[in-house]
DNA sequence: CCAATATAAATGCAACTGCATCTATATTGG
DNA sequence: CCAATATAGATGCAGTTGCATTTATATTGG
């Protein structure tokens, strides 16, 4: 009598990893590339200065900050520092948490993440809108969606 | 008269993009971080061995990995450097081609290969194979192969 | 209230990456 | 055949990352 074998993992799971690099790595590449050659920032920037638009005149604190991009602290630190050096985010120290700081955009901020999506924008609209018409794009943002839980 | 305006990129667009960069991150990171823990190789070099053990006896100069890998020239020379290092891969002098090497996998390399994929295996599928049925998964792998192309 | 513990953020150091360049060998056009 | 150019691969250097630890302040249990 033959018992069936669980084999690990499924074949089609390996197609998926591989092309979730793929994708991954074309895609990301891609635009940092095109970042670069605009003398532009890179896209971890853009992930920070997004969510300090978004908090607005309230700030935020970096390891709020941390939460939402999933970065490891001493990761976002550093981010900061160099956000901060380049007068793109403000550290304020924290009143009601003396071992924080409170960090919120500046106006350079702003302008800079503009800037940015100027290139972004098309970049993102050439390397995903231009290669699925959109029912295809929706299938696929509710799988990755489950792929990342 | 009102004209239509091209928005750049859509949002589902930019959807999938967020996506696909949470996607990859959480399961590279958890792949990675479940390596690391057994104390073995990351992942990169277990690509290397791969391609290396397909070879076989032929073995592949560095620039063919490239291709395969699609890895800066540099990235992979410093990879080799220490895949070498370790014993995993033997560099013999290429005889029809003097600036070039060719690349084999050692006995080492294959057991350290076959150490790696006893982490990896059940990392994928714990990260994909767990995270959706296999209709999907069937989907999910066509639509990223159209968005990598 | 204070000692023990937890949390926020920074940092020293070693490893790794990206860029530009360099060395060595191959190929090609005159 | 040789000078010019192209290709294979390595490497110096500066910038970045990961890890572990440190500093400073908060919280908590006795």
């Amino acid at each position: 009598m033959y018992i069936s074998v669980m084999v690990s993992p499924s074949p089609i799971a390996v197609k998926v990893w591989t092309r979730l690099i793929r994708a991954h790595s074309k895609a990301l590449s891609g635009v940092e590339a095109q970042l670069k050659k605009a003398r532009l920032p890179p896209l971890s920037w853009y992930d920070i200065l997004l969510e300090l638009e978004r908090a607005d005149t309230g700030g935020l604190r970096p390891y709020e900050l941390q939460n939402k991009l999933l970065l490891p602290q001493y990761a976002l630190s550093r981010l900061i520092e160099r956000l901060a050096s380049k007068g793109f985010v403000e550290r304020a120290s924290c009143n009601d948490d003396g071992r924080g700081q409170l960090l919120k955009i500046t106006a350079k901020g702003r302008k800079i993440k503009e800037q940015m999506w100027v290139v972004y924008g098309p970049a993102i609209e050439q390397h995903i809108d231009q290669k699925l018409p959109e029912a295809e794009l929706k299938t696929l943002s509710d799988l990755l969606e489950k792929i990342a839980r």
